[in-house]
RNA sequence: CGGGACGUGGCGCAGUUUGGUAGCGCGCAGCGUUCGGGACGCUGAGGUCGUGGGUUCAAAUCCCGCCGUCCCGACCA
């Protein structure tokens, strides 16, 4: 490509409330342009990239036995109902009308489709498979935002293995497990894998694949001295033992005006430090009253209710709601003879005595209360957010709390669909049994933006080979020198010959503007040619990252560079 | 959805408090000089001030509605 030619709308200024680092590089380097929220543009410079992230991940899931398609994007509403998730998925379905007035949904995951296509299959021997395609999902998101990482729609390579049995699920599994540390290696990103929430996609294991970034919107915990690592969703932690004395008896007690955990111990620091309350919480789950129960220097993780629960919706109750329930307001609040709703309590509430808690009476608490004694649990489930500071569950190390950016998410699934939408195949003693599906998606979009947001510098983009727009940009130094210009057009021809993605910056530019623009853009390689160099037969090589220059003999310059680029193709 | 902010030439912004008929930087076009680290001079093009209504002699500016965008909280690739 001839940049003089070429549609590369660099910008220097970026919209001053753009806030991740990769969303102001996109626009500048000319990479993306937005149209509506959560939906941009895919400049020429930025689709060059996305399809070489889409090669990367193709290539990948074709060689543990992927085989590509591609489904339709606009699905009968029916479908969606039929798998019970047309609800569900709630607001962040996209729903429309045809002119019949046939309801229609935009796609935002496939399973469905995939489902449906697994009825095809009959037998056993017709397994594995490992279906995908790589193509537009919708989803209306509440909150799309900065740039590629949370978009409306985007493009998601997913793809789903079949199997007749569990350990088949776990093969499958397993290759995209690897499959996906190769992906991302290849991109230049260093992505772990953590334990994760399966969420509305229901299932039982889940693993994301996490890349550590300020521009992250998970949390995500891993241990210093072991391999465990989850997201907060999932994760929990060790505590130190509390020690309560001996079991008190039951009394209420004035609290005028406490109605936090923290004035509450401030003014009753011998019986209510936070670790000795009982944190009282009504939640609504899928719209029945749930009664929470934390230490008090504990918060809930509401995906954590949500799993246990297997609800759909799960909110704060309503302080109306609560009032009705409990016959006082927030702040008041305890489990102590509370009947007829089902109580959870955190596992850290276990077996203690002499705490304190709401009286269920506005300016009223409880004190000694005993666990065990007093409440009436349903059910004890690990409710609680892990916090920094707290030991690791499987050999007690530090855990260290991180923000990471999910490139990747995959889950097993099990048989929901296949028994919705009836796919069953027979063994070999010829009995039925629903195919066990596993899948496994790729945001590509945000895969870029997190190679941006993990490769960057005060100059521009750092892209890695691998996925860079152009391998080469070939800087001409007064494209109006004849002598320049002839031998930037050999180097131009034989870096096309060489099979290398090449670039030559034959604008009338100054060249501050050139190599600024270069680096901005993030072009791994530059080879600078000028009116001197072309005199004295070299060239200057300038590498992106970390913007080491040297000098080449002209012939020297393909051969050196292309043998560089190949060895970097395919990452680290 | 809750909270905060914003919408003015292609891009980034000022002007709004205190109404008087729109300005700055970058970019763009022409000419000239310059040019191996974001050059300069001269000339010029380009704006229904998001939108609808209201107040007023007069609205970018004040009032109301709507639309859109961003940022902070609950969801996901």
């Amino acid at each position: 490509m001839r940049w003089s030619e070429a549609f590369i709308p660099t910008l220097r200024d970026a919209p001053a409330d753009a806030e991740a680092i990769s969303h102001k590089l996109l626009i500048r380097g000319g990479f993306i342009r937005q149209l509506a929220s959560g939906s941009y543009v895919m400049l020429p410079l930025g689709q060059r990239v996305r399809l070489k992230v889409g090669e990367i991940i193709r290539q990948e899931i074709n060689a543990i036995g992927g085989q590509e398609m591609v489904l339709p994007t606009l699905h009968p509403a029916e479908i969606w109902r039929k798998s019970d998730r047309y609800d569900l998925m709630g607001e962040n379905l996209f729903k429309l009308e045809d002119r019949r007035g046939a309801d229609l949904v935009l796609g935002m995951t496939e399973e469905e489709i995939f489902a449906i296509l697994a009825t095809e299959l009959f037998s056993y021997r017709e397994l594995p498979q490992i279906w995908y395609q790589m193509h537009t999902k919708f989803r209306d998101e509440p909150r799309a935002k900065a740039g590629l990482l949370r978009l409306r729609e985007f493009t998601m390579k997913d793809s789903y293995t079949l199997d007749i049995d569990a350990d088949g699920l776990d093969t499958g599994f397993d290759k995209h497990y690897h499959a996906y540390k190769r992906i991302f290696a290849r991109m230049g990103l260093d992505a772990v894998d953590v334990q994760a929430s399966s969420g509305a996609m229901g299932g039982t294991v889940s693993s994301e694949f996490m890349v550590r970034s300020e521009a992250g919107e998970d949390w995500i915990v891993t241990c210093g001295t072991c391999d465990y690592r989850a997201n907060v969703e999932k994760a929990t932690s060790s505590l130190p033992p509390v020690e309560d004395g001996y079991p008190g008896e039951l009394e209420r007690f004035p609290t005028p005006g406490l109605r936090t955990i923290a004035a509450l111990a401030e003014a009753h620091p011998d019986i209510a430090a936070p670790e000795r309350q009982i944190k009282t919480l009504v939640y609504m789950v899928d719209d029945v009253p749930h009664l929470l129960l934390l230490r008090g220097d504990h918060d809930l993780q509401e995906q954590k209710l949500a799993d246990v629960t297997a609800a759909a919706e799960v909110r704060p109750g309503r302080p109306e709601e609560i009032r009705e329930l409990l016959g006082a307001d927030p702040g008041s609040l305890g489990a102590v003879g509370v009947e007829g709703m089902p109580v959870i309590a955190d596992p850290a509430l276990q077996g203690r005595v002499n705490m304190t808690t709401g009286a269920n009476e506005d300016d009223w608490h409880l004190k000694g209360v005993s666990v065990p004694r007093d409440i009436g649990v349903t059910r004890w489930e690990d409710l609680r957010s892990v916090t920094t500071g707290e030991t690791c569950i499987v050999d007690g190390g530090p855990l260290d709390l991180w923000k990471g950016i999910e490139v990747g998410h995959i889950f097993k699934l099990g048989t929901k669909f296949s028994k919705a939408f009836g796919a069953y195949v027979q063994d070999e003693q010829g009995n039925s049994h629903p195919v066990i599906m596993g899948s496994y998606g790729i945001g590509l979009e945000r895969g870029m933006a997190a190679v941006v947001e993990s490769c960057h510098d005060d100059n521009g983009i750092v892209w890695p080979v691998s996925v860079a727009p152009y391998e080469v940009v070939v800087t001409v130094i007064r494209p109006d020198d004849e002598a320049a210009m002839a031998v930037a057009n050999q180097i131009y021809d034989e870096f096309h010959t060489a099979g290398v993605d090449v670039i030559i910056d034959d604008r009338e530019e100054r060249p501050g503007v050139k190599f600024a623009d270069a680096e901005l853009i993030g072009f791994p390689y530059r080879v600078t040619v000028g009116p001197k160099g072309a005199e004295a037969g070299s060239a200057e090589i300038t590498e992106r990252r970390g913007l080491v220059k040297y000098e080449l003999a002209l012939g020297a310059v393909v051969p050196t560079l292309s043998e560089a680029i190949a060895a970097a193709r395919f990452g680290i």
